[in-house]
DNA sequence: TATGAATGAGAATTCATTCAT
DNA sequence: TATGAATGAATTCTCATTCAT
């Protein structure tokens, strides 16, 4: 957690700090992340970066919970728009197509979640997994409950494995796109946005188009 | 690639190398792993390392392709021995508990896996994942192709986005009973062999347990 | 010497300040000692620290003057109970006991007395010692001659290198049970109370038994 | 230890480097010691200091070694040329003097004493008094013994007691007449050479003139 | 072919002190 | 009188790579 101190801070520098750390931990990751580069960029003094966090950790922490934040908060308005009662597996095509967007649009996300999935430091990874992970949990769980409540999703379905299929398969479709090397099959990598968005739902469609309950015929 | 040098070498000298730049780079990484404790480890001096091979990248390829063949090579032991052919989905569900059993039992092939799959450096990553990539789809999509051709498999199956599906799932199942962070849903976690190959059958059996094609009653 | 602030400050903060510099030097000396870490145990600011005292050196000269206050007072305390007059030797041999057995009971005096007898900074050193040493001096001088002047101590006694040698090794018996390094010999470092109280006897005792003026045999 | 790189090194260079460290220890101590400005002064970088030795501590080490092995020896080459065998008590006088004379006449010596003697640093400390302690005693020992074998030292003197008192005693005669704050009774800081030998033999008389063996005079 | 010394930039973090508020 | 943000030099130690021998 920052320090009092970055809480009185004036937003404008507050804004520079962030924005140079984004970037950085960004391109660099947790590990390879420099804090000279950061204080550089953000025209701040060394001493003053640990008076704002205690640590390199604290920022990244800081930073990649804002990260969890901002991103869960345009899903959960995506969700709230979305026919998830009434037609829950259109509505996760649908999402799952501005997932994909979303982070063709937010490079700054999208980097933080790079470096969020791809940290091998073990404690690091623990840590930050930790904050991320929750805020995912904190959506999907309900939402796949609710399409099991509502009698759309087959009765024996493994919510559990399906929850964590997801989990796996969010942030790949949201990096694929972005990181050379995530898939070497379906041609994400090519970078264009449509495409993405299409092969995207593609590998979700596979996974969750046959867990719907038909619908048996009602006779009122 | 190694130099001509390090082919020529004896044996016994190029296993001490290479067993101490596995160890290193499994545990450290790539960005994390120092060039300095492999040479101590090997007992070669700095100047040697650098005959062998170029950089730390090409040693490191090196590696990924060394840890990918004998991977590789196991699974294709497995395949031979199951009933692919009369019952691919039973083969693929005591496939993938021979998956997860490997990296419970080869600390040193998993520990590589998760340096490839944690990689953060661009280049590194590419350049890795490229060759390991390589040996799944060389396994892989043959496997796929003949529960298709078989009649085991639903012909409207999109064949590609499974592919892709188990080039995400695999690792993920390889590396998450031993990395922390990897998956806050199923208890992967907790480290009991058992329980880890249950719950990689779990994941897998979501995804390809519809694609079975129902066997129509034959008449012979 | 602290500013007048300081002493007009309320005792309830001033032993909050107090408390925290005394734990700080104690542990690390006075070069080691972080006014940081003062600041933060205090729960003052940074700048308040610098309205109380001048600067690192004011307080921790401020700091040993209050300690060598406390134990010369204890030590005090104890001469007055011992029969200095007519037996100095034994008084001596049970005050001995009582200054081995004060730094036992008082772990803050002694990490001071260590701060202040291992500074290596020589303006800190010299400011520091000069103030205990004063103590020292108007405690022992006295109690020497009075020995002297009963006709107790061998006439020929060179009563000022008695005390310098007692100025060296009170401390050292003061500290020598705590601090690893400065008795190899005895076994003070070992810990056990009685045995440091044993020892201290024996290193003065073998000092100061032979300036022992035998009596001439009274006539009355 | 310092490496094998170390020992291969060139004279020269091994010279210069050693005279850095000895002149930069000695001045600000071992904690306050700053490896930049050794490597400045020895005109080596910063990576080379530590392919000579693993760490601060461990050339510290080396340093304390030296020199204790340098002083050691000047006190057995005097040692040597003295009547210990006949003459104890006299060889003793004259050879505190030659203590303190040394110390007088090697200031790199004493300001490496000052710097071992005055460490705070706990483990810091202990090492390096550990190497130190070994050396006195091992030539302190003998010589108490012989003096006690040959009928010279009075049978009932506590021996232990003798040699941890000299044991204290000598570094501070060493360091007293240069170091501010140790000694405000004899005016060892003067600076006078004589004087500071004179004052160092009426501490050292104070405590062995006492243990002398009357000799019985002999009926041969 | 092997060696291993040399490098200098770079890492994260701490420090006592100042001064405008 | 109290505050606490700012500083920038300082710390020890690591790094991959080069190149003369």
């Amino acid at each position: 957690m920052p320090t009092p101190t970055w809480n009185r801070l004036p937003a404008a520098k507050r804004d520079a700090v962030l924005a140079a750390a984004e970037a950085e931990f960004g391109e660099r990751g947790f590990s390879g992340a420099s804090l000279n580069t950061i204080c550089r960029k953000a025209e701040i003094s060394k001493g003053s970066l640990f008076q704002y966090f205690t640590d390199k950790a604290d920022m990244y922490a800081h930073l990649a919970e804002l990260a969890s934040i901002r991103i869960r908060s345009a899903m959960e308005t995506e969700v709230a728009r979305l026919p998830v009662r009434t037609d829950f597996f259109g509505a996760l095509d649908e999402l799952i197509g501005a997932w994909v967007g979303y982070f063709y649009d937010h490079p700054r996300d999208r980097a933080l979640t790079a470096a969020t999935n791809l940290e091998h430091d073990a404690p690091a990874r623990a840590a930050v997994r930790a904050t991320v992970n929750r805020h995912y949990l904190e959506v999907l769980t309900p939402l796949v409950d609710l399409a099991h409540d509502s009698g759309q999703l087959r009765p024996d379905t493994d919510r559990d494995a399906l929850i964590a299929l997801l989990l796996l398969l969010l942030p790949h479709l949201a990096l694929a796109p972005h990181v050379q090397g995530l898939d070497p099959v379906l041609g994400l990598e090519e970078g264009e946005r449509k495409t993405a968005i299409d092969q995207g739902r593609r590998m979700l469609r596979l996974v969750v188009a046959p867990l719907r309950q038909e619908q048996s015929p009602s006779t009122d």
